[in-house]
DNA sequence: TCTGGGGTCCTAGGACCC
DNA sequence: TCTGGGGTCCTAGGACCC
């Protein structure tokens, strides 16, 4: 691991600065050998909101060479396969060098490393896992904001009360969690946008610390797109502004910035100038749940296309009733073989957790969206608009008791009942045998024509 | 045999109401 | 009859993140 780490792209000549000018690491130690040697050193003192962001390496790639003691030392991808439309996952650090990278499609990646050991990931495994190391985050401060399986910001701001030293709480919780079997890099700020970049400085196993007062030094040199919230398009408009670092972005007008980028550019603005006080926050609320499918082979017949379309509505059911979420808005996706993308959303009558209930509607939606002898790449179902308290359940008298509409989809009331029990009954033999176990009609025969991968967004885990 | 899947948030236009 | 705003909801699309 330490070897990769010289290889790393990032780590050279980025040692963040503090007030004094110095580099952060040398004052801090960037492993976990130096900072035990070095733990009763004085820090320098830290003065207002101090913000961790934990990022943990390699994370799905570290999980199975945990769990594999065969694959520690070796290159390991996690990812969907390469010969349909995979892409990878996550790279162990041994596969890195070979120019392996996150988001890849598999079929490079196996061409640059063949050799490497692949798999398509166990996510409830990465799921326990990652909750068993947010339980070790939560033991240092109640503030704390899950954005990933693998990402956490914490707010550790010294108190009246606990006046422990931040960089003293993320050296501790680094070695926490190398007792739990993985490593984790930190991030050390005044905001969560200065603790992020922070994280991605060194890595993996780096600590990476700005000082109060070193914000605007620390992100000027870096390049536009260091920054969360700005990807290819702002960047490339930022570019054609002659904007091309933070320390531009930080110096340029705001009446130009809030032309071209609206709302967003006084964010960027503000953030590029180290002012960012968005707090960590405590709302986790699931807002929207999907399922979509690519297809290793492109569909060409209405029929195969109401095939998948019941077999991811009836994913996104099952999750729904497992998360206890009714949701209001049901969308429908489509890509087609040019890449080009099209939806429709519609609301229901009354929200709503039952695939049999609004597949039917999905299926006239699939109408507006159908292009005759245009091949269906992907297609994805999703539900939004979940009541404010979640998880509040309806009676089935509630359900048939609702005014109709026109694009009502309810069943009687004893059909409703029936319905309701055959759920249960196969949700019951998914829970034990496997979300394959069970299969309707309209359901697509076998996995075999979809691809594989990984998610990392925490909705999935929760 | 290039380019996944799960999310969040924003925008812009239209409908509708007051 | 023509003219306005503002507010909210809905819809489609897109940028962005991990």
């Amino acid at each position: 691991m330490r070897d990769m780490r010289r290889e790393s792209p990032h780590t050279a000549s980025k040692a963040p600065v503090g007030p004094e000018g110095g580099s952060a690491r040398e004052a801090v130690g960037a492993d976990v050998a130096a900072f035990t040697e070095r733990g009763a050193l004085p820090l320098p003192p830290w003065e207002g909101p101090a913000i961790l962001l934990v990022d943990l390496d390699a994370f799905f790639a570290s999980v199975e060479q945990l769990d594999h003691p065969a694959w520690r030392g070796k290159p390991v991808i996690v990812g969907g396969d390469p010969d349909k439309r995979g892409v990878v996952s996550t790279a162990s650090y041994e596969a890195r060098p070979y120019g392996v990278r996150s988001a890849m499609p598999s079929s490079t990646a196996y061409r640059l490393c063949p050799h490497a050991i692949w798999t398509r990931g166990r996510f409830d495994r990465y799921r326990e896992m990652s909750n068993a190391i947010m339980d070790i985050l939560r033991v240092e401060t109640p503030y704390v904001q899950q954005v990933s399986i693998d990402e956490a910001f914490l707010d550790v701001s010294p108190t009246p009360v606990n006046r422990e030293h931040p960089v003293r709480v993320a050296q501790r919780v680094q070695q926490r969690i190398e007792e739990m079997g993985v490593t984790c890099s930190i991030g050390v700020g005044t905001s969560k946008t200065i603790a992020k970049i922070a994280s991605d400085m060194d890595k993996p196993r780096g600590l990476t610390v700005v000082y109060p007062g070193g914000e605007r030094d620390f992100l000027a040199p870096l390049p536009v797109r260091t920054m969360s919230g700005i990807g290819a398009a702002a960047e490339e408009k930022l570019r054609s502004c002659g904007i091309r670092t933070l320390g531009e972005l930080a110096d340029a007008d705001e009446g130009m910035l809030l032309r071209v980028f609206g709302k967003n550019g006084h964010v960027m603005h503000v953030r590029a100038n180290g002012g960012d006080d968005a707090p960590v926050a405590q709302d986790d609320s699931v807002k929207s749940v999907s399922n979509e499918m690519t297809f290793a082979v492109d569909l060409t017949e209405r029929e195969e296309v109401e095939g998948a379309i019941a077999t991811i509505a009836a994913k996104v059911g099952r999750r729904l009733r497992r998360k206890g979420l009714r949701g209001r808005t049901i969308s429908l996706r489509v890509r087609y073989d040019d890449r080009s993308v099209r939806s429709v959303q519609r609301q229901l009558a009354t929200p709503s957790d039952d695939e049999f209930a609004y597949t039917p509607l999905l299926y006239r939606m699939m109408d507006e969206l159908w292009r005759p002898g245009m091949p269906v790449r992907l297609i994805g179902v999703g539900m939004t608009g979940f009541e404010d308290g979640e998880g509040v359940q309806e009676s089935l008298f509630d359900l048939a008791e609702a005014a109709p509409s026109e694009d009502d989809v309810r069943p009687s009331i004893p059909d409703a009942r029936k319905r309701r029990g055959l759920i249960e009954a196969t949700d019951l033999v998914k829970d034990k045998f496997g979300e394959s176990a069970v299969r309707f009609g309209r359901e697509l025969r076998g996995e075999e024509n979809t691809t594989g991968s990984a998610s990392k967004n925490p909705a999935d885990y929760k």
